[in-house]
DNA sequence: CTCCTTCCCTAACAAGTGTTTGGTAGGTTA
DNA sequence: TAACCTACCAAACACTTGTTAGGGAAGGAG
């Protein structure tokens, strides 16, 4: 037999890709197994259910998120270099596990409900007082515009970095650190001209 | 008997609502037969499929957004303008359909390589052309910075305005108007406070 | 060799799916 | 009144869904 106990993990890759190219309940677990090399059945050998796949996938996804979340927030940078840090580490996120970001960008609004998935909802209460404290330290701090919807800000800065997922490829011709530096820029800085506007050198 | 023929609109609205809440494939027609209050077998008097609902919600919808764009297109105004009017038209659209722009950010993706909803692919062709002939007409006249690269750009302020439709609800306290100025100001002009930042008067 | 574990297949299950068919209450038209 | 149309219901259809049960091939361990 082979070695293999990152079958699994295969496997689950396999998942998470076509749930987030046809969506979850659009998928059918025999899709999944199709794509995977076995047999639908089969797939019942290595879980417990369709609902655990996602499940897992998620689960995964935001461990790692937090972890390195945490570790920004711990730094206590000021709040340019704390937003730059958060982005910086999501595009790397989405360039890691891009399609766990894709499925929680189309279906964690509704599975949040379930009682399964409560901690979506918990995570997305986190997500959201981490980036509130930051923009409205910044604000204070005379970072940020004064005259601007802190709320609306916030859905913004989140929404233009999360929805990259779609679109974005690992292996084009950007990386995740480079995509980072010129959506902070346009946030930042804005896409108008302005006098005094300093180009690349 | 009632003179309903907007009984059908009623529930194709109706339709719409349950599609952008719980994703078009998880929706059961039972679902929104019984919204609808009337028997899933009865929906299929108005209406030829499932499927043909979802097609009538977004043709109607695409319909009316291309009806705005070109009125705004054939204006040819400034570049900077024109992304100003783009940008307030979509949040308008969103205010009137915005159940419908929710299933189109959701479902298109995948939806496009049926050949019934090919026209999803042309319509997003056309979006992307005259958004990117706008930015690159911006960025020659030196209104809009050079150091960007133009598709990202787009994607960045395509996105940011469409995944409103996640959020957004009619009603609210900001009107659609009032959310495009700040999401204009925002793009245009960064949310970083620099010297000679002016505030609203 | 034999036993055991790992990994998969075959075949079926009940529940739920979109859809069709035939019928009918009640208003409109002639 | 009679014929007709609109908008719906009741019941069933064929099919797909996620899931399960039993079995078996292939290798490692004793």
């Amino acid at each position: 037999m082979r070695p293999a106990p990152e079958r699994r993990r295969e496997i689950l890759d396999t998942a998470a890709e076509v749930f987030a190219a046809q969506g979850y309940d659009a998928t059918t677990v025999r899709r999944i197994a199709d794509a995977a090399g076995l047999l639908a059945g089969s797939l019942y050998y290595h879980f417990d259910s369709k609902e655990s796949m996602l499940d897992e996938i998620l689960r995964a996804f935001l461990d790692e998120l937090w972890a390195r979340y945490d570790a920004v927030l711990a730094a206590v940078l000021g709040p340019r270099e704390t937003l730059e840090a958060l982005v910086t580490e999501s595009f790397r996120e989405i360039d890691r596990h891009r399609a766990a970001v894709a499925i929680y960008q189309k279906e964690s609004r509704h599975l949040r409900e379930q009682p399964r998935f409560g901690y979506l909802a918990g995570s997305q209460r986190r997500f959201e007082q981490a980036w509130l404290r930051t923009l409205e330290r910044g604000v204070a701090a005379g970072v940020f515009r004064t005259d601007l919807d802190v709320r609306l800000t916030y859905r913004f800065v989140r929404d233009t970095v999360w929805v990259a997922a779609s679109w974005y490829r690992p292996g084009g011709q950007h990386s995740p650190e480079e995509i980072a530096r010129q959506y902070l820029s346009m946030v930042l800085e804005g896409v108008a001209l302005r006098d005094g506007h300093r180009t690349y050198d």
